[in-house]
DNA sequence: AAATAATGTGAAAAAATTGTAAACATTCCG
DNA sequence: CGGAATGTTTACAATTTTTTCACATTATTT
């Protein structure tokens, strides 16, 4: 019914946490490290993620935020220390939960049926497309239609687009949009986001001014008034 | 902007909560004991409760179940023990977090903004806007409104602007404007910053003297008042 | 009131930014 | 493997912005 994924690189913990959770009825991916994590994330859709914050090749907390700008996926963190700083960083950057090492399973069980349960309903609310006048955008279907027709465009155009959309009506850094759209590991050229905004206002057409040029700064998603 | 019930009987505890809390813009409320939050709960809208377990007269558990039957608040539970049951049973009657006591307030005040932001998705078609008689300004959005119209600025304008009104009701020098403005490695001319008041003056129109000029200083920005 | 100093203003010169297209690089697929 | 699609960099023109400077105006001091 509910898939989840462990990213441990402890096979130990990863046991214990799977014979708990398919008792339970989830089905159980496992991923060794952030990194593998990240990927099992491009293809199977999870319900919930627990991610051990020690991690090689990708950590947790890195692994979380690339995991977030993909899919919105609940993420439980383990933690071998209780240290309040990781904790205080692992929330800023989404993380729904924490629990620290050494757990009983029975408390990460408990912890994951409420984030589940938790998340689930919301799905109502996320399904539903933004209409700025003639430019519909459903995130989740990853569609977008300009006066009702459907246009196609490339993944970064659909990145680019919604996450300016998401945080429309804020003015968005050339930097800020590279590090949370592109990555905090391209370290590529300023401009690059500016032919990337050509496309995109090719793409929308008579919508192509909701993008708004910030001399200086950059660029912001913004229905003009009236 | 949101509502907080703290429910404690020491009042110690709810005290430094409501000092957390009201330090992070929530409006807080005090309740000695379970009965008491319950009646607070019929008669206002709380976003969030944080209830021990451990009261007089009725129990956080109790309260939190038959809160739960009046209204759907998320429910931060604290506890003397972390007592694994407590936790198990607490989850199942819908608590949404548990602390364990002693706590620290910061992770608390995580802990709260995480199912804060959970329950209430950002609503992001709105900024903050400052609001200075018909000068009105959005720093987030980089927008400035005069009686109402949008008026579009320069770079360093908005900039200088918005670090005037960042700083309102301080006497800035032009060093100072240079330094914070500019930046460090500006190396140009003093009277450079008396052009830009001069073209920001013009861009906010009738509000120009909000802008006030310090004699053998530089400026400051500030309301006259009537 | 005159002299002095500081600020306001307008316009030209200098610098920076952005849109765009095309070249180059990389990734994705069959 | 090879071609197509996508992504990145680069170069350049058009435009906007910033800076400087000369002079006007205003305030302050003598």
């Amino acid at each position: 019914m509910y898939n989840i994924l462990v990213a441990d690189d402890e096979e130990k913990i990863r046991e214990v946490i799977k014979e708990y959770a398919e008792f339970e009825g989830y089905t159980v991916y496992e991923a060794e490290n952030g990194m593998q994590a990240l990927d099992m994330v491009k293809k199977i859709d999870f319900d919930l993620i627990v991610m051990d914050v020690m991690m090689p090749k990708l950590d947790g907390f890195s692994a979380c935020k690339e995991i977030k700008k993909i899919k919105d996926i609940p993420v439980l963190m383990l933690s071998a220390r209780g240290d309040e700083y990781d904790k205080l960083f692992g929330f800023e950057i989404g993380v729904d939960d924490y629990v620290v090492k050494p757990f009983s399973p029975k408390e990460v069980m408990a912890r994951i049926n409420v984030i589940i349960r938790r998340h689930k309903p919301s799905d109502n609310t996320k399904n539903e497309t933004l209409v700025f006048g003639g430019l519909e955008i459903d995130m989740v279907g990853r569609n977008v239609y300009v006066d009702g027709e459907k246009v196609d465009m490339t993944p970064k155009e659909y990145d680019l687009l919604f996450y300016l959309v998401r945080n429309r009506n804020i003015a968005l850094s050339r930097d800020k949009l590279l590090e949370d759209v592109w990555g905090f590991d391209f370290f590529g050229d300023d401009r690059t986001v500016d032919t990337h905004i050509k496309m995109l206002r090719g793409s929308i057409g008579a919508y192509r001014d909701y993008i708004v040029t910030l001399r200086g700064l950059g660029y912001k998603f913004e229905v003009p008034q009236s």
